[in-house]
DNA sequence: GTCTATAAGGGGATAGAC
DNA sequence: GTCTATCCCCTTATAGAC
């Protein structure tokens, strides 16, 4: 049921904000994506920041699915890893995205406060995800016994929406680069 | 001389840009800040594009600067990347502020061609100085002979402009979280 | 649910007086 | 250099017909 007027208005969205942000674009630019008119947006998100929470809350899913999938397939602290930067690197091939979290968190001070206490939770819960890998693989001596996985799954969380946002102005070489590096310096460091 | 009209209206402009984003300030914005009517700055900057172009020239500048000061008054490798550090971490403590690199480039498809080419710019070149800095402490033996500073540049770019807007957004202490951890895999790594 | 019509204000930008 | 006045389009949003 991907085709749903409300589903494909989230996907519409979600792909100007990652490529324009929350501020450049309208609902004119989403109806004719969609190819209805303003107003009916409206029926469906009253007001723009009703959407901008949607989103935000919808792609907080999004991420909760990938890595819970991540945990389930893999079991190596590498692997795992791994399948964090693709959830990112994903973004990228597709349209030259961002991550929707990095998007508005550039426009932060803009945005309306529940669109910020959204990002918020994504953005500290998509840490906690990345900690937990780190201090499973920390148990499993994977990486160092005197290593900090909440300050190691922010340098990793850091990176890669850093990673995302340099890729796409310069050279998409950037993320490839990163997620090696990182990797090499994280695994038995 | 920085209180002529043509500097205060970068500045307040770049405050709006480092917390709102291009899209996220008008003229309107910029003029009640800096006390002269919107036909006033037209006559300074003809289109917002001349101004958000004038801004990031200026900018490089400023980072051109800040980096040739750390390389004259630091010779290890762990002080230089420090000092760098110390550029981006000046933002946030100034008005949560993030580097107007990020804050522009995550709204980069929706930038005047002019803007993103002068991003492109700053970006690579900031890159660029990090890397002269890591190919230096190489050769004095600092970090690893197998380590690859541009690779490991792209890795502290993007990990400091990711730092800066996940902080923003969640935790002001993810900046010296991911500034310590990077700075330990970094050195003699 | 989607449409047309419309309101009310914001946006960048220009003309011309001072 | 800065002002007032104004233009014209865009933007979000609502009312009410279908």
């Amino acid at each position: 049921m991907s085709d749903d007027i409300k589903t494909r208005l989230l996907d519409a969205a979600q792909l100007l904000v990652q490529t324009h942000g929350h501020n450049g674009y309208s609902y004119r630019d989403l109806a004719s994506q969609v190819g209805i008119r303003t107003a009916s947006i409206h029926y469906h998100f009253p007001a723009k920041t009703d959407l901008a929470v949607a989103l935000v809350r919808r792609y907080y899913e999004f991420v909760g699915a990938a890595m819970k999938k991540i945990e389930a397939e893999h079991t190596s602290l590498a692997e795992r890893l791994e399948g964090v930067a693709g959830i990112y690197s994903g973004c990228l091939s597709a349209h030259q995205r961002i991550c929707v979290a990095a998007a508005l968190a550039g426009e932060y001070s803009s945005l309306p406060k529940e669109v910020q206490d959204e990002l918020n939770r994504l953005m500290t819960d998509s840490q906690g995800w990345i900690a937990h890998f780190l201090e499973e693989g920390k148990k499993r001596g994977e990486i160092s016994p005197a290593s900090d996985p909440v300050a190691l799954a922010r340098l990793w969380y850091s990176a890669l929406q850093g990673a995302l946002v340099v890729a796409r102005a310069t050279n998409p070489t950037v993320l490839a680069d990163v997620t090696q590096v990182l990797r090499q310096l994280t695994i038995q460091g």
